[in-house]
DNA sequence: CTGGAACTTGAAGTGCACTTCATGTCAAGG
DNA sequence: CCTTGACATGAAGTGCACTTCAAGTTCCAG
């Protein structure tokens, strides 16, 4: 057992899911810190759990690593964040993810009504064009945004 | 104007939006077929583009490439698909995108529930730990469907 | 017949999110 | 002290879905 409620790189890695591989990987990242033993071995603060949350969290929302880097410097600098912090910070998921549930929605919705049909059509099929981004545009025009494109487990 | 019904790839990425550099990585990978002229070039029956549209849907829906050709291999061989056949084949998407649905749905009421009040924990978050799987107690009720449950699955 | 846009190929590159590897160091129970 | 499992590092590898490149060929309107 350790001395103080510092935590190694395997403690963090069981209680939060992330591969030890991935922490060290999100620290080059830029999404986590660790403190270091005199002889140069991570050690994690518990709070460190709830930023991994955040993490997961973001990442189950759809974010990229980059998004979620920006996200994290919306924390304050100087003291430990908050509930508050933390809630402030994921509020704004809730659009995101209405948007993306309301666009699978319409493709189901596309499913039932077009693809029930058999049309299929490339220009008018809400399923192979749902937000009828194409319509009379050349190429290049998105079909579906990104959201959709990205399965939810990540 | 060509002579017959055949499209080359241009006129196929106009029409169905796709690069004509991943109509070729398409053929490479087994999604679609093309004749050719005399000189090599690709020439495309019309109905590739209900292929390219069923391939757009399939994405999606969040199948991968290896899934659509499975899917595509479904298709009888000797004859053309015809809308039945379509129909078919996406039936299932609908079974999916309702998992998809309610996968985010719960993450969302999640995040009024949990993430509203700032909890964010590893260990009783459904947001954050849907499946319980860090914790190793209590009931291990799946709060969200499997789709957001993987940890890290990479 | 000609000029240039559109096409051809294989190989290599991109971007994301990690994982694996090789090699060597650290920490702590016995 | 010694052993051994956990940890360190940088570099390279993985998987997916494409895109870009270089160099050469084809098609067809004028």
């Amino acid at each position: 057992m350790l001395s103080t409620d510092l935590m190694t790189v395997g403690q963090v890695a069981e209680r939060s899911g992330f591969a030890s591989s991935t922490l060290r990987f999100y620290e080059r990242e830029g999404l986590l810190t660790a403190s270091r033993t005199s002889g140069g071995q991570r050690r994690y603060e518990r709070s460190v759990l709830r930023r991994l949350a955040f993490i997961r969290a973001a990442r189950n929302v759809g974010l990229s690593l980059d998004e979620i880097v920006a996200a994290l410097g919306q924390l304050p600098g100087g003291r430990a964040p908050t509930k508050a912090d933390w809630t402030r910070l994921s509020r704004a998921w809730r659009v995101r993810l209405n948007d993306r549930i309301e666009a699978l929605t319409a493709l189901r919705d596309g499913l039932d009504s077009c693809i029930g049909c058999g049309c299929l059509s490339l220009r008018r099929c809400a399923l192979s064009n749902p937000a009828d981004t194409a319509a009379g545009l050349g190429p290049g025009a998105a079909y579906l945004p990104r959201l959709l494109r990205e399965p939810a487990e990540g």
